[in-house]
DNA sequence: GTGATGTCAAGAGCGGTGCTCTCGATTCAG
DNA sequence: CTGAATCGAGAGCACCGCTCTTGACATCAC
């Protein structure tokens, strides 16, 4: 879609994109609260005002920054997991949890925008979830084919998810089409959590003056809540 | 400490506590973001500038603020700690867990300016840090409990905790006072991220049209990360 | 080619923010 | 009782998101 339209459409898919690239850096110092329109058409020798012919409002930029972040650390996953042997599914675990800390590391504000405090004011619009999924449709995967594969012994006797919870489960089985038993999915939900957690506690100072090895510390931890869903390391 | 001091004095720390009551009050409706100075002393009908005789900076209110949350939740720890029956470590685990999540969901906006994404340009002063660890305390000391009553029994083989993170964990044992092997400790930081981790994706919109049955997946997940360390439900 | 149409940057303006400074009034300590 | 400290009030600075209007410009149909 590079020379679609005409020269006025291209120019204005040109200055969107480059709106969004400013406003990504401007996120990567002042954080999405800091995040100003003025600023950013004053880095691009624009008036204030012209910016709203490109967004309509600043929730309208911040949506887009958020479904590009969702499509990053998606495509982070989705290229760390087709990197490692498809049969080592602890190695994919641990992949694909690496790929999701790398990448949350590399932009820690994009990170806070998706996973941290929601932003006072803002309704994420229905147009994220789809994007949102990404990471989670491959963690999915990654399990489904393990325990397909016969390759998922989960360690010791765990108490059975309670009944009250078969509803969202079956939820979640459709609609990520995964062919998993409850028990199964709620340690994959508690792995899923526990890896987001672990990244946010890490960003967001929770390890300052605790922990310092944090990527020996992250390895392990991951490794532990992959045991914990049944994958050898 | 009440009657203490002159008349004057007195006076401040009366007018100190409403700024706070009132500056949490308008957190809870406006986000940490939200939080302004104006918007506090109008309600308190004072004029903007008068604020800054107790407050130097809308930072030093944050400061007090997020102080006072993290008595708050460590209060809330430790008392479900207190209510549970000290022998019935696994109990005593989830009782602090629920205890975190309520707080959490009663305190929203408090939660996130505890453990959501940091507030851009503030910088945590040291006085925090003191009042940051007192759930993590609650929960080492159940841990520490349990293991000196030979009550944790990890589930399953786990590998073990890699060399690289001796430096840490002893910091770890001696800074709260902990007798327990590397192994034992770093089950417990899984633990403790997965918790947190768990409420914050309840909190902060990720288990929208994902998981409805709120209380029983947590409790459920709670009991699994209970496992993990060695208590039994 | 020319006129209608749509798009654009620019500017002024509104009400809001954190924060600083000054100026009287009040209160306290010596 | 007096000098010093503290206080509320107000004006002001630079910034913010956002709205509205105006005039210039490019595009397209006829």
């Amino acid at each position: 879609m590079s020379a679609g339209g005409t020269a006025r459409e291209r120019v204005r898919a040109e200055l969107i994109r480059e709106i969004t690239e400013i406003a990504r850096r401007q996120l990567a110092t002042a954080g999405a609260t800091g995040l100003s329109l003025r600023a950013v058409a004053r880095e691009m020798g624009m008036v204030s005002s012209a910016i709203y012919r490109y967004f309509p409002s600043r929730d309208d930029l911040l949506t887009a920054l958020i479904i590009d972040g969702y499509n990053a650390v998606g495509e982070a996953v989705e290229r760390a997991d087709a990197q490692a042997a498809a049969g080592d599914f602890g190695g994919r675990w641990l992949a694909v949890c690496r790929a999701v800390r790398e990448w949350a590391l590399t932009h820690p504000h994009e990170y806070a925008l998706l996973y941290g405090s929601p932003v006072p004011g803002y309704k994420a619009p229905e147009d994220t979830v789809s994007a949102a999924v990404r990471d989670t449709v491959v963690l999915t995967r990654i399990i489904t084919e393990a325990h397909a594969a016969g390759a998922l012994d989960p360690a010791g006797p765990c108490p059975p998810a309670p009944p009250s919870l078969a509803g969202d489960m079956a939820r979640a089985r459709t609609a990520l089409s995964m062919d998993l038993p409850g028990d199964v999915i709620t340690r994959a939900f508690t792995a899923w959590a526990g890896l987001y957690g672990t990244v946010s506690f890490e960003l967001f100072g929770q390890f300052n003056n605790v922990i310092e090895e944090r990527a020996a510390y992250f390895d392990h931890t991951m490794t532990l809540l992959g045991r914990l869903v049944g994958l050898e390391p």
